[in-house]
DNA sequence: GTACAGATTGAG
DNA sequence: TCAATCTGTACT
């Protein structure tokens, strides 16, 4: 059985990917030949060019969002604040800027605490721009698994986006952030 | 060339 | 409540 999603899992829309990547596992081989590994608990979707909060409103290019462009499964990696990397997964097709950006991991061999937001899981997991563009589907170096686990509805909590106002109400408060229920209490505050 | 604000975090 | 810290992007 093959667990490595493949290209069919990222060519849906975000707000589907974001949703269903909640209870996979992502793996990243770190340049010091370190293996890490855990399970995604938070995902927060950003849909399109009518997105007011994405990078790409508008129809935007630029060299920065690029990969946000391509075809669902290629890594999408930016720094925020001057200190942050924020880890985004492009989805859909190629030519739709779509993607995901993960807000929480469950570190397989560490505390909850040490992965529960966009920059501090980049900080343990080492994710950094030598990421940037990556294929998920064919890279050695970071990849996500089917873990078997299958969140039900129940199981999953949609809310609001975090951090993104300045898009005005409308598209703050749609509900394109999911976490998975068990560990609602150890991620940031939502909004209901 | 210069100014500016951000998909955050942790300390006070 | 607020500073840290820096880069992409817009504007002069």
């Amino acid at each position: 059985m093959q667990k490595r999603l493949g290209i069919d899992f990222y060519t849906k829309p975000s707000a589907d990917v974001a949703r269903e990547l909640l209870g996979k596992r992502i793996i990243h081989n770190t340049p010091d030949g370190s293996a890490l590994s855990g399970k995604i608990i938070e995902t927060e979707a950003y849909t399109g060019p009518h997105d007011k909060a994405s990078h790409a409103y508008g129809g935007k290019r630029t060299p920065r969002n690029r990969a946000v462009w391509t075809r669902g499964g290629h890594v999408y990696i930016y720094m925020v604040y001057g200190m942050y990397w924020q880890f985004n997964i492009s989805t859909y097709i190629e030519g739709v800027p779509e993607c995901v950006l993960l807000r929480g991991v469950l570190p397989e061999n560490g505390d909850v605490a040490k992965a529960n937001g966009p920059g501090k899981l980049c900080r343990y997991f080492k994710f950094d721009k030598s990421l940037y563009g990556v294929d998920l589907t064919q890279s050695d170096t970071v990849w996500i698994e089917d873990t078997g686990e299958m969140l039900d509805d129940k199981d999953i909590i949609a809310t609001g986006r975090i951090g993104i106002d300045y898009a005005g109400k409308y598209w703050a408060r749609r509900k394109l952030r999911f976490l998975a229920k068990d560990f609602e209490n150890k991620l940031v505050k939502y909004r209901a």
